[in-house]
DNA sequence: AATATTTGTATACAAGTCTATACATTTATT
DNA sequence: AATAAATGTATAGACTTGTATACAAATATT
């Protein structure tokens, strides 16, 4: 490891804005965690074989920004910063994590189709028993797991989900595409609960810790439930805001 | 329109290298087609609100990457350049567009099943009749088409094609899930021929024109046929180098 | 209390980037 | 042949980036 890390010069990019960019995808990547400790500003120089005043500037960068604080005479630390998350009638993750200027990113963990429980049913406006099309997801903020969220879709409203999502890889895309781009949360309802061990193992903290879990329900512009989801947040990462 | 493009001035990426990814991108976007003319060194210049000799340089680092030619005098111009494009053994689309330095892109034409005709049977190792997937897939590098690609695939060895062909949009990300990471082209057949109506509406060119016809069977690391395929490149554009 | 470590500040200088101006050279047009 | 337009070259200065050295101030350790 610490193979003289590669910098370039002279391509236009000065120096500090690529230890800069380093630095933040080494905590992204989990490489530094957050609350620890980072090499001193004399060894980063050495790493990367600049001055240390060069690295000063990267790090003043990113402490600008709120990705690490650093204190005289202890030295440099990856901050610890929690994820304010509105929870308003326009609700979409990619933006609020950027709007915490975090690096958003995200996976499908399954989707299918199944029949609907009363519950499902209840929030849909359906009969128990339709065929909804059911999906779950992962999303993450600078590479570390923020949020699982399972959803249930009017398959009526949405009829090619499935191959449209695998084609625009995004729920609000696809309901654009079929003519709901403008739908909107209507109620919600979030309590503090227990991680269970399936959830734990995504959002890879242990089982048991606290996690808010939000049920909510989108609906068209023209008021039908298109969209009932329950997602669970960590958390010691995220703070919900209610309110407008 | 040219509503004075966004620079960035003191944020560690040189003006000269933000116009040259500009340019580029700009290229690749097709708003500057191969063989026109640049706007002038004075135009570009008022666009981007900098000095002459800043679009200078910019315009000198896509020069000596052979993206553009200047000529005193005349002015500068988008290159014509053709894609080398090697028939290897281990042959990847977005690896060699990637090694020409532009940028690589693709859709799915169409996908589904179909029963094997006695020639896709006998290079698959089937018998004829057998349902086998079949592909057909547009590529595309700096936005402009360069290939269009038939492929059939042994329905046993990637069960799942479809669906993870959906979820990961890509055939070799596909063959890497179901264990065939490590496939490689065995046998090719290299004739030119005249582009036919379907593949000349795709790529852009005219009924008829000279276009390399490539058919080539890929197996898996123990020798066993995962796909046929047989490719159409633009005789224009694509120039295929054989031997190591 | 003394010491070592670490970040913060100051200053000087070298190198790279951007601007400004002027003029040369080639090409295309009139 | 003359002119205009475009790229190429040259030079000088302001600003930014990176290096070098020294020292101050806060923290942790002994």
């Amino acid at each position: 490891m610490s193979v003289a890390a590669k910098i370039e010069r002279g391509r236009g990019v000065s120096l500090w804005r690529q230890i800069a960019e380093k630095l933040q995808s080494d905590i992204a990547a989990g490489i530094y965690l957050p609350g620890t400790q980072l090499p001193t500003e004399q060894e980063l120089a050495a790493k990367y074989s600049v001055n240390r005043h060069t690295v000063r500037r990267a790090i003043g960068s990113l402490a600008e920004e709120g990705a690490l604080t650093a204190t005289r005479g202890r030295g440099t630390f990856v901050s610890e910063r929690t994820i304010l998350y509105p929870i308003s009638e326009r609700t979409r993750f990619s933006e609020i994590v950027s709007a915490n200027k975090r690096q958003p990113g995200g996976r499908l963990i399954s989707s299918g189709e199944e029949a609907a429980s009363a519950e499902v049913a209840e929030h849909l406006g359906l009969e128990e028993g339709e065929m909804v099309i059911r999906g779950e997801t992962l999303r993450v903020a600078d590479g570390r797991p923020i949020t699982v969220g399972t959803y249930w879709i009017n398959k009526s409203l949405v009829p090619n989900f499935i191959a449209d999502y695998a084609e625009l890889g995004s729920v609000s895309k696809v309901f654009e595409r079929a003519g709901c781009g403008d739908y909107r949360r209507t109620k919600s309802w979030v309590s503090a609960v227990p991680c269970d061990a399936h959830d734990a193992g995504l959002m890879q903290i242990t089982a048991g810790a606290p996690i808010l879990e939000v049920y909510s329900i989108n609906v068209t512009e023209s008021g039908e439930p298109i969209q009932y989801t329950r997602a669970r947040f960590r958390g010691d990462v995220v703070q919900l805001e209610l309110g407008n």
